[in-house]
RNA sequence: GCGCCCGUAGCUCAGUGGAUUAGAGCGUCUGACUACGGAUCAGAAGGCCGCAGGUUCGAAUCUUGCCGGGCGCGCCA
């Protein structure tokens, strides 16, 4: 939409198929269309600001030298003529390489686009309007929210966002596994906690939920409802602590994720999907199919015949189901929600499941590639060189709470985005709490910050912010400006690129270098100084920055401050 | 044993087919405001891109083998 660089390849590949077709090449080679010319950022100024490889590419094609094909694409360039916007120079450089200098204009849209668009550049309609139910978190919930949950949260949440900024239909989802035996575990862990309180001598069993949560939910139930828990009969009871305690769980992890800024579109309950008889229903459709057969007491379904090493089995033999059952119910009910793409964030522990679920809804008949699952890696608490440990069973673990309370929402959000999802993180909590240059969510956040202070002062001094957007950009002309325009210029093929790839810690990485060219600029010179223009033109340089900051921060779920 | 992921600077990691010179942060060393926020900036040192073949005009990137690390491989979820 606002993608100045788009128009550059746009007329870059114009150019190159014009020259293409003059000389006779693009005959040869058959289906080959504008989009099939690669153009590409130079790394370094003497190469140009766009290059492309195409001549290389089509040499072995074409059975020429690429030099020579470069030589003769652009000799028939020369001679069309084509109008351009952009182009103000062709060179033909290292092995065939065809460099673009552009006239700064180009920049100067850049800025304008910028300006103009405000808090939608870099978004677009890339994705076409594809509806995308992602699916992430999804912990059981027998227990607070942990460091992984949170790894999934920012990872998720801000997936989603850039998902949506490229035009892509998200609709975020949390499945509860309200329906498995580990429900019955929670509410017996409570039960006996709860008679512990009231002084009963109970062995609390090591099968039960250690933690201290456990003994937090007893509590609060025998305050809220002492004497209706006294009237009750055993079984009673026990349906009471299985409801109670997994809605005070729910509760809590809402709570969690909220203070986290992650909310989910769709919670979705495994129990209700059970009662509604999606299972068994789903294991009738596969025995229809022919996808299912018995044996040794237990209905297996034919997964090897989508690609499983073996096959699984779906109803066990004392007439319960598995949960890949479950799991290809539920997928299934998914699909038929109306969703073209079903993307999962799983942890690497559930890599074994990938294949199995959707082995079985290739069995239904839906397309495999209709699930998509990221393994999301592990990550480590690194504190003073030492690592945190964290066992479940144990009870002791650094919770989603403890991090937030730690570090504060966006340090952790910036730490758990910062490294590529298949990659194991690292997580300093001595870094995430610096307020210091070694720590980057701050040093973004300055960048931000410190723009709007330079408006505040610009603004005290009388300086009419209103005519910024008119200014004559023509004033820009150091090194460091025309860097930082180029930066801006490739934040919206950064979004696009981190939304195919699914990379948030791409534009995490992106952030970190806007910044930094910031920083470097502000130090050698001055925005607000003797020359009006100049003011004026660094002012809505400032501006586009502190816009693209803002943007890019809000895809990455982190604040933007004003000050700090 | 099989499958997936990872192996890049002392440390943590980007880069995953493009161009002498493979980048960033931390750590180490040297410097910079009586001027818009020093939570900043400038510079230096530091690399057989795990090893060995293959494909290619071109490989850190693709491929094969090997070595090292992580995680899976249930009628558990």
């Amino acid at each position: 939409m606002y993608n100045v660089v788009d128009g550059v390849r746009r007329e870059i590949q114009s150019g190159i198929i014009a020259g293409l077709a003059r000389s006779g090449i693009l005959e040869v080679l058959g289906d080959f269309t504008e989009n099939d010319i690669p153009v590409e950022y130079t790394r370094e100024k003497a190469h140009g600001d766009f290059a492309t490889p195409i001549a290389l590419v089509l040499a072995g094609k074409v059975k020429r030298k690429p030099r020579d094909i470069a030589e003769t694409i652009v000799e028939h360039m020369e001679t069309g003529k084509e109008k351009t916007r952009y182009v103000q120079r062709v060179e033909i450089a290292g092995p065939g390489f065809i460099n673009f200098f552009l006239g700064r204009r180009w920049l100067e849209d850049v800025l304008r686009a910028i300006m103009e668009a405000g808090s939608t550049y870099g978004r677009s309609r890339m994705g076409h309007g594809t509806r995308i139910l992602l699916e992430f978190v999804s912990a059981n919930p027998t227990g607070p929210m942990n460091i992984v949950n949170a790894r999934a949260a920012a990872v998720g949440a801000s997936l989603a966002n850039i998902l949506e900024a490229s035009g892509y239909d998200v609709s975020t989802e949390y499945y509860v596994n309200d329906a498995g035996g580990q429900i019955n575990v929670l509410g017996r862990s409570c039960e006996l906690r709860y008679l512990e309180l009231k002084g009963e001598d109970v062995e609390f069993p090591e099968w039960g939920y250690q933690g201290s949560y456990i003994v937090d939910i007893a509590r609060l139930a025998m305050d809220k409802h002492g004497k209706e828990l006294e009237a009750m009969e055993t079984e009673e009871r026990a349906e009471f602590f299985r409801d109670f305690a997994l809605s005070r769980m729910l509760a809590d992890q809402k709570t969690s994720l909220s203070r986290f800024g992650v909310e989910f579109d769709v919670w979705f309950s495994e129990r209700k999907l059970v009662d509604a008889g999606a299972v068994s229903e789903v294991i009738d459709i596969l025995k229809q199919r022919g996808m299912v057969y018995q044996a040794d007491d237990a209905f297996w379904l034919r997964t090897t015949e989508c690609g499983d090493e073996k096959d699984r089995v779906l109803v066990k033999s004392d007439g319960d189901y598995t949960y890949l059952a479950g799991d290809i119910a539920y997928h299934k009910n998914k699909l038929e929600r109306g969703f073209d793409l079903l993307i999962n964030i799983w942890g690497p522990d559930h890599h074994g499941h990938v294949t199995p679920t959707r082995a079985g809804l290739e069995a239904l008949g839906y397309p495999g590639s209709s699930l998509e699952v990221l393994l999301l890696q592990f990550l480590s608490l690194m504190s003073r060189g030492e690592r945190v440990k964290m066992s479940k069973r144990a009870g002791e673990f650094v919770t989603m709470d403890d991090l937030i309370d730690e570090v504060g929402s966006d340090a952790a959000r910036y730490f758990l985005l910062m490294r590529n999802i298949e990659s194991h993180l690292e997580f300093d909590l001595g870094l995430a709490k610096e307020h210091s240059q070694a720590n980057p969510v701050y040093y973004i956040q300055y960048a931000h910050a410190r723009i709007s202070s330079i408006f505040r002062q610009a603004e005290e001094q009388g300086i009419a912010l209103s005519d910024v957007d008119g200014s004559d950009l023509s004033n820009l002309a150091e090194d460091a400006e025309l860097d930082i325009i180029r930066k801006l210029a490739a934040y919206p093929d950064e979004v696009v690129m981190s939304a195919i790839e699914r990379t948030p810690n791409r534009l995490a990485g992106y952030a970190l270098d806007l910044a930094g060219l910031f920083h470097s600029f502000y130090n050698s010179h001055r925005v607000i100084n003797d020359d009006s223009d100049l003011t004026m033109a660094r002012l809505a340089l400032s501006g586009a920055v502190r816009t693209v900051l803002a943007n890019v921060l809000g895809l990455l779920g982190i604040s933007a401050p004003h000050e700090m």
